[in-house]
DNA sequence: TTTTTATTGTATCAGTTAGATACAATAATA
DNA sequence: TATTATTGTATCTAACTGATACAATAAAAA
């Protein structure tokens, strides 16, 4: 195990932490970006700390860049956990342990942290997981197949599926989640993964359609014995 | 100027504050407290740091109750507001020499903070605004009537009002800003305060009946020359 | 070449909801 | 007793959603 520098106590605000529910879309199913922590079995929410010449939304833009590798990202923030609970020094210990640091009870890391959680939408395509530092593993899951997260990780990305599916229907310009050419049924998969439930096939186009949001361009023709779907994308405002 | 004690920086968590958007309603119209600081004609919104063994909200509540004197609060937290310039060192420099206290430019108090805001929802007829330490007046204004605020204070109420909008039909039960017992007119006249728009009255006592919330009590006689307005209170789950 | 199959795009009908209007039922006053 | 302003409810209509129907395919099967 290469040994490797913890982050650096006066480079970051104290106490202060973010968290991102990070959202792709496979084609089929939702899924979010889980990181493993080496060899403990320890699975967790992508995260950092803030700079103190650094504004809380760029923190949380460069955190998401750099673990997917993508600068088109859309982050929207869910909520601040400031529980005095949120804190589990064994965590933080086993993963320092990993990678040969020996810390004391009174280090910074085990202090008492309030998280912002945002949550940001990409194309699932596009991306190149990368792992930070501390994990050797990150890694897509669909929100029914989770492991165990750390602290109230599990909470966040409750709260960050509940904010998405408030904001779905204002916020949808951009949609950052599908390949800059879709089909309306693309469109709706994505709608049933966040909204979680089937909708109207024939309502749902009608509705999407009289919002005016979209570009109708080629057929798609996918080999399949059927009529084609039209190809859609945003209209770029 | 009586000297008070400024907090004292161990006591808190750096770089971390609360502020609170207070509403109330007077009968006629949306109120949200703001505080004048002695003498130096800056006016903020109530706010304040968070203990090192305290939970975040209930910080917040702490503080608003520390200003309302009310214990019946509902407290929604908004939004975090994290940018790197949301600082001003002059304000906080003039505030403490009225108390006759020199601050160095590297006081703690001068820092960079992240500020999480709260909406508050209170019943303005059992209120008893009490400045803080810092403050000599505190008081009821208008949403369109509101002084210059210090930061991104100005930013933080329309913030509030717009999630309180976008919570007002779910969360409304046990609707704080109303006594125990209201008529329709008056439920309707929070409604439009908080939503900034006039409502149809039929249809918003069609649809507020439809919710089955409220509990219809006796007649309300208040001496006018027409028909008395039946009393409601919200069903206590 | 023709028929079959699954899916798409749109139209239509019915049921629900919200705005607009109407109106009877008051409390207190003139 | 008539007048006035407001309240509570009913009714009409317009807009929207779910359900159903159906024609128009693209490709495979017959």
């Amino acid at each position: 195990m290469k040994k490797i520098e913890l982050p650096k106590k006066e480079d970051f605000i104290p106490h202060l932490a973010y968290d991102a529910v990070i959202f792709g879309f496979n084609g089929t199913e939702l899924k979010i970006v889980v990181l493993e922590y080496q060899k403990t079995n320890h699975f967790a929410l992508p995260g950092g700390f803030v700079q103190h010449n650094q504004n809380l939304n760029d923190a949380v833009y460069q955190g998401v860049k750099n673990r997917t590798g993508l600068t088109d990202i859309q982050l929207e923030q869910c909520h601040t956990f400031g529980n005095q609970k949120r804190r589990d020094k064994k965590v933080l210990k086993d993963i320092c342990k990993v990678h040969d640091h020996q810390i004391n009870d009174d280090h910074w890391l085990l202090d008492r942290f309030i998280s912002v959680c945002y949550y940001a939408l990409i194309n699932f395509e596009e991306v190149t997981l990368q792992p930070d530092e501390l994990s050797d593993s990150i890694g897509w899951y669909g929100l029914d197949e989770l492991p165990e997260l750390i602290l109230d990780h599990k909470e966040m990305v409750s709260k960050a599926l509940e904010v998405l599916q408030k904001n779905l229907d204002e916020k949808l310009v951009g949609m950052n989640l599908l390949p800059e050419k879709f089909t309306m049924k693309d469109l709706q998969n994505v709608y049933e993964s966040i909204l979680q439930k089937k909708l109207v096939r024939t309502a749902f186009q009608r509705k999407i359609l009289a919002k005016d949001i979209l570009v109708r361009h080629e057929k798609k023709y996918t080999g399949k014995a059927h009529k084609a779907p039209y190809l859609y994308s945003f209209k770029t405002a």
